[in-house]
DNA sequence: CGCCGTTTCTTGTATATACAATTGTTGTCT
DNA sequence: AGACAACAATTGTATATACAAGAAACGGCG
């Protein structure tokens, strides 16, 4: 698609977003890329976005579902299926917090063990990843999700 | 998650995983980007990843599934389905090919006229997007994406 | 005290995605 | 021609994802 030029009579709206489109592109190399970590994780029974669960509810201690949602940009429904599995496999405890209303979150032992069975996967994963990003490139691509995690962090801490 | 300290007695693999990860941010910010041009086309009941195999469709002309699957990094089955609905709508044509072997794809007039009335919602999503990536990063987004583009391109056109 | 808006989570439904296995087709080799 | 490898597409199953709508609980406020 970049820079080919255009057929005789085809869509000049299919020409200009196949050349500029954002979302193809982005949506192109999470599949690619996520292809690599589900690959090196399966043997742990493992899915990519399991693991970044798990990993955040080990950096915040006691947490909320709220919080991982608004840090990870992800959708509450989306989270409280994955949520299910995990719980259901003993990886992480939900327990009834001060109110009922949050369940506090919080990674257990099984968890702690799984993580750290998935960390040498994780970095076969993470050194093909850059070779197949490029190295400028990966680091671009981190800076922005750096950014968008640090946002989500601000405003969920932003009322503490 | 990005440097941020560790808590006492935190999984150290946890650590590691989320001051580094690429997969945890391509998620991210294939979430956030794709929300973007979902809630541009909704009103026209496209979705993004529909877009995106019309536009290919038209810029390949008479195509197979192999083709696009080959360009876009799509698994066969997941490109089955979303033809399925396609097709189902009239927007992509399903014709038996020279050996039914591989069915030939087109998009239809109604199609090009999709696309076309797509236009201007994509245009505003677009700007979003780098608006919300910031310039010089939505660029290197670009140019990853445009790489492992090309890559599929020249892999599918190897033999022709 | 009781009503109401807000927040938190869950359920219903639909799409996107991939792996494994299957079906059908083509081409080749003997 | 017949067997078989290689390829194309579909089907079965599971997870990820989001929107819309609901249920439950909290926090005021009159």
């Amino acid at each position: 698609m970049p820079r080919h030029p255009a057929r005789l009579g085809e869509c000049p709206a299919a020409v200009e977003m196949s050349e500029a489109c954002y979302a193809a592109r982005v949506r192109l190399v999470n599949r690619m890329v996520t292809r690599i970590y589900e690959a090196a994780l399966r043997p742990l029974g493992l899915t990519t976005a399991q693991m970044n669960i798990l990993v955040l509810t080990s950096r915040l201690g006691e947490t909320s579902a709220a919080k991982i949602c608004g840090i990870l940009w992800l959708d509450p429904s989306t989270l409280s299926r994955n949520l299910e599995r995990l719980v259901a496999r003993g990886l992480v405890a939900q327990q009834p917090g001060a109110g009922r209303r949050s369940l506090l979150l919080s990674l257990t032992a099984a968890g702690t063990r799984t993580l750290t069975a998935a960390l040498p996967m994780w970095r076969g994963a993470q050194q093909e990843a850059e070779k197949a990003l490029g190295r400028s490139t990966a680091l671009a691509l981190k800076a922005v999700g750096d950014r968008l995690l640090s946002q989500g962090f601000a405003e969920v801490n932003a009322d503490d």
